[in-house]
RNA sequence: CGCGGGAUGGAGCAGUCUGGUAGCUCGUCAGGCUCAUAACCUGAAGGUCGUAGGUUCAAAUCCUACUCCCGCAA
């Protein structure tokens, strides 16, 4: 068993099974750094990042530098003597000086199977196209954006999760494979080049791409109202309501992009068509289907927007 | 103090502006019809109208405070 002294950095949910595993290893914790709490959300209340919740309810000391490339704290870095820096969501850039500091070097968790799906939203983008696997790569940093020498990697089997299920399974497995890899580092594990020609991008995901737009394929469709559940939320207006659809399911029937086509709530798509099995009209709660037709009279043969 | 919507039998909603018997679509239960049914007919049970005050002869409805939920925005 080696002892090393580990920085942790990362701020989503996706970074907490990776700094909980670390935490119960042998290894020394030096400190984790998260992203500063910020005013957010409905009242704009000051809320703290997951991981800076869990360090704290286990009395780990945080650090919330807005940024990590002033002199000042490349010194702190410095002074902690560092074997290497786990770097899990964290949200910024590590500038090079960072990633040359610690002993081992940086290592990245990253939700995907590298080369492809490098950068800000890798999970939502393999739903959304449709990939039949997706899984998590261990990576010793370089420069570029996700462009590092892969260590390990794991693939997962893409089926009928939506994003937190997902993004939870793969978390976990990338805990797992963290503290495999943290192991096994300086003995089997072997690096391997990332082939440049196989990668692709994961743009951030933009608020305005969960507005439905009924004319693509049903399947694409419910592949994004899978992908952006919980957040943003697929959505449609309907009676100038904002209704977002949290679950669906595919039928393969033939329908007009946009069009009610039955009682049951059918809607036509560019191809095929789709039914809300739950939904979520803006104001209220979730409710499924059956619930939401007993109350709102829908106009068979009308279209949404 | 970012802006806005909501809370009404088990579920989803209407009623609130303009105070005056608690309503709709379902569900549940009982009975009927039927070869039979998730269909149809008849009946019944089930609500301190989010909480606490206030105004009034009278409050789901008007006023005040609070709790919980949600949409936008960041």
């Amino acid at each position: 068993m080696k002892n090393y002294r580990i920085l942790f950095m990362g701020t989503a949910p996706f970074a907490v099974p990776s700094l909980k595993n670390i935490v119960s290893s042998n290894n020394h914790l030096v400190g984790v750094y998260t992203s500063p709490a910020k005013k957010a959300n409905r009242g704009m209340k000051l809320s703290i990042s997951p991981v800076a919740e869990f360090a704290e309810t286990e009395n780990i000391e945080i650090s919330s530098p807005p940024s990590i490339s002033s002199s000042e704290e490349l010194k702190k870095l410095q002074e902690m003597n560092l074997d290497m820096i786990i770097v899990v969501a964290y949200g910024l850039i590590l500038p090079e000086e960072v990633i040359n500091l610690p002993k081992l070097g940086c290592f990245n968790v990253h939700a995907s199977l590298l080369p492809r799906w490098r950068g800000a939203a890798p999970i939502q983008r393999a739903m959304i196209e449709g990939d039949q696997t997706t899984g998590v790569t261990i990576m010793k940093m370089d420069k570029g954006l996700d462009t590092g020498d892969i260590g390990l990697q794991k693939e997962i089997k893409i089926e009928q999760q939506n994003y937190i299920e997902l993004e939870k399974e793969l978390a976990n497995e990338g805990a797992e494979l963290l503290i495999n890899f943290i192991d096994r580092l300086g003995g089997s594990i072997q690096f391997a080049k990332q082939n440049d020609t196989q990668a692709c991008y994961a743009k951030k995901i933009q608020k305005q791409e969960a507005l439905i737009d009924w004319t693509e394929n049903a399947e694409k469709i419910n592949r994004r109202i899978n992908a952006y559940n919980p957040s943003p939320c697929a959505w449609f207006s309907l009676n100038n309501k904002r209704i977002k659809i949290l679950k669906a399911e595919v039928i393969h029937e033939k329908g007009e992009a946009g069009k009610i086509m039955n009682e049951e709530f059918l809607i036509g798509c560019g191809i095929n068509s789709l039914r809300p099995l739950l939904l979520r009209v803006e104001g209220k709660q979730d409710c499924s289907i059956n619930d939401f037709l007993l109350g709102h009279k829908i106009e068979v043969g009308s279209y949404i927007q």
